[in-house]
DNA sequence: TTGCTTGCAAAGTTTTTGCAGGCGC
DNA sequence: GCGCCTGCAAAAACTTTGCAAGCAA
């Protein structure tokens, strides 16, 4: 499983580069649905000379390739996720999180979509919205 | 039903302008789920002076007051419709129309997804992904 | 008349593009 | 060494904000 990435930039026609691998690490590492900016500030640190415009152009090849999925649940900007199954995600009102929801069967609902649209179907986003946990505590009426 | 925008803008002491009536009759009276710069043509003609500012201040108000829901299937920018009950939405990965999914019952999946989850939910959307039925003729493989 | 609203312009955010130097292969 | 890649800067796309004049009530 580990490294997969190297041999799928390279199938592509991809160079595998430091930046690439750091960038996809990160979002293999993390469960947060960092966005652009959120990955930038994160590698910093490890790479000071890396800049925004590459988190972004690394992004668009990771999606393309189907190492990642791009999310949006409502907010300016876009979130990635490495885990690309198929999952619903849920974001806090209040805080501005974004967690996956998992363990869910959403197949039967797929299907019943699949038979009240003439489109043919090819993929799907659930987004809940709603107060986490912790947010729930610090106000909780 | 009709004309009830000029009382709930009252009610919430904002004032009843030709732009905001304008506006909201636009997104009633379509099922495309318009952006901001596409109200903004819609209307050129009619009110020449009218500015994109307007549109969007206008939509924070109709957000605000609950007549119109705010979508994101995926593009750079948001879509707004005047239809504000729950229902699934799908985009076009062609021509990039989003439409509607009527006559879905979605309480199930969403009872089973509060019962999967530690947020206290207050709302969702669902967004799927294909291609229309006009752009399956167009390129039928 | 009062003060919210409009429309213009400017600014803010997020993302994309162009290009010279650098690095993977 | 060739050609793609990086990183900087500039630009593009979308949305928000500030402010003077205008209009709703």
């Amino acid at each position: 499983m580990e490294g997969q990435i190297t041999a799928m930039l390279r199938e592509r026609g991809f160079k595998v580069t430091p930046q690439r691998l750091a960038i996809y690490e990160t979002l293999r590492q993390t469960k947060s649905h960092p966005s652009a900016e959120m990955i930038f500030h994160e590698l910093q640190p490890l790479y000071p000379t890396m800049s925004l415009a590459t988190v972004y152009k690394t992004i668009e090849i990771l999606k393309e390739i189907g190492l990642i999925q791009v999310l949006n649940a409502g907010e300016d900007s876009f979130r990635y996720d490495a885990d690309v199954s198929n999952h619903p995600h849920v974001r806090c009102m209040k805080c501005g999180r974004v967690d996956d929801i998992m363990g869910i069967e959403s197949e039967d609902f797929i299907d019943l979509i699949s038979q009240n649209t003439s489109y043919k179907l090819t993929g799907q986003q659930f987004y809940f919205y709603g107060i986490c946990p912790k947010c729930q505590i610090t106000t909780p009426h």
